[in-house]
DNA sequence: ATTTTTATTGATTGACGAGTCAATTAAAAT
DNA sequence: ATTTTAATTGACTCGTCAATCAATAAAAAT
């Protein structure tokens, strides 16, 4: 019974798919035909919008960018401060969304494949440089000189907490980590700068 | 031609080879008979003195982890100040060897299948716990009620850098993560401990 | 010398899964 | 009314790969 206009559709499900099936077995190692299964469709279907089974993933991981993009977005919408929009990104990152079990894994495997696919590299950078500049662009006015540095710091303590994350599900739920990163950044933010800083 | 004692030379053979091509594929997509090419037998042998492919996979992230504690040990034996102990464990996580493309790949790779194999987790607990452990050794006398805090965000900072590696080979080497994780723990240690600090 | 044990592999099995295709359905366009 | 076009699938092809096994070879033990 083909109703014209089923593509966005289709598609949207085969994405929602995805990450919940990545989410279900832990791995990228997820049959087409388990996604189009749960899609209520049938393989061939989900080949014939996709392609491939490549370019099914990289639709999910972008959608997952997107959603967290806007999230970031949202949360800055609301706040002015330096202060107050370093800390909106850093909650955003560690929103309950983000931090759902299929989502934890699709990003593990994300970071896997960008060592394979070019595309998931290239979307990778992208995550990482926009998180980079969110941070300078508010660190900057706070601390000069020194915002490279603690940005880079930043990154990486939400990206480590992220990992930590994807081995316990259980213990340091969002709020705690975004906690701990807070808390080091502040300290971060008040300590004197080093002398021999000049490079 | 069956020299007797060949068991150990074959599994150590396996372990290495497990390694490289984890490190060449970029992902654990490697066939057994990869693996048993490189290390020189057939694949039947492979499963002979192995059992089975996680088996292997298993093995060769012992063997990582098994020479990743080593080091820490090692440079944990000339140092003998709190300070200059936190410092061997760091640089030690960052060391070249740890660094190479190979491992890192084998790590990223671990920390997915963490998720689906009980072994896998067990073994990941036992390296997190490890580098818990002495990190709150050291911290404990220099900051006291300060050093699990503190000790948290060390380990996800070094977790942290150690992805962001897995992103891009080149920018960022072991000696600039390092140093960077460093900057920061100073940060910490010299930071006043906040007021509403006890829970 | 013959038996036992260890090492070793080629060939095979059996399962599974990505991607293709021809065929079917029904809406839309003419 | 017929033609075109989008949606949809069951069946099929083709590869790949983990795991098994029977067979061989040679050192060790008797």
């Amino acid at each position: 019974m083909p109703k014209i206009g089923m593509e966005p559709i289709r598609r949207k499900a085969l994405v929602d798919a995805t990450i919940v099936e990545i989410g279900r077995s832990g791995s990228l190692d997820v049959t087409v035909s388990q996604i189009a299964k749960r899609a209520g469709m049938s393989s061939a279907l989900a080949h014939h919008y996709f392609g491939g089974k490549d370019q099914i993933f990289m639709a999910a991981m972008r959608h997952i960018l997107s959603v967290y993009g806007a999230q970031v977005r949202a949360a800055l919408s609301v706040s002015h401060q330096p202060r107050a929009r370093l800390e909106a990104i850093i909650r955003a990152s560690f929103e309950a969304g983000n931090f759902r079990g299929e989502v934890v894994s699709a990003w593990m495997n994300f970071y896997v494949q960008s060592q394979t696919s070019e595309g998931a590299k290239r979307l990778l950078n992208i995550y990482q440089a926009r998180l980079r500049s969110n941070l300078l662009h508010e660190l900057r006015p706070l601390i000069g000189p020194r915002a490279p540095d603690v940005a880079a710091n930043v990154a990486a303590l939400i990206d480590g907490y992220y990992i930590r994350h994807a081995l316990r599900g259980s213990l340091s739920d969002g709020r705690l980590a975004s906690d701990r990163v807070l808390d080091c950044l502040d300290m971060m933010l008040t300590a004197q700068p080093k002398s021999g800083e000049f490079k």
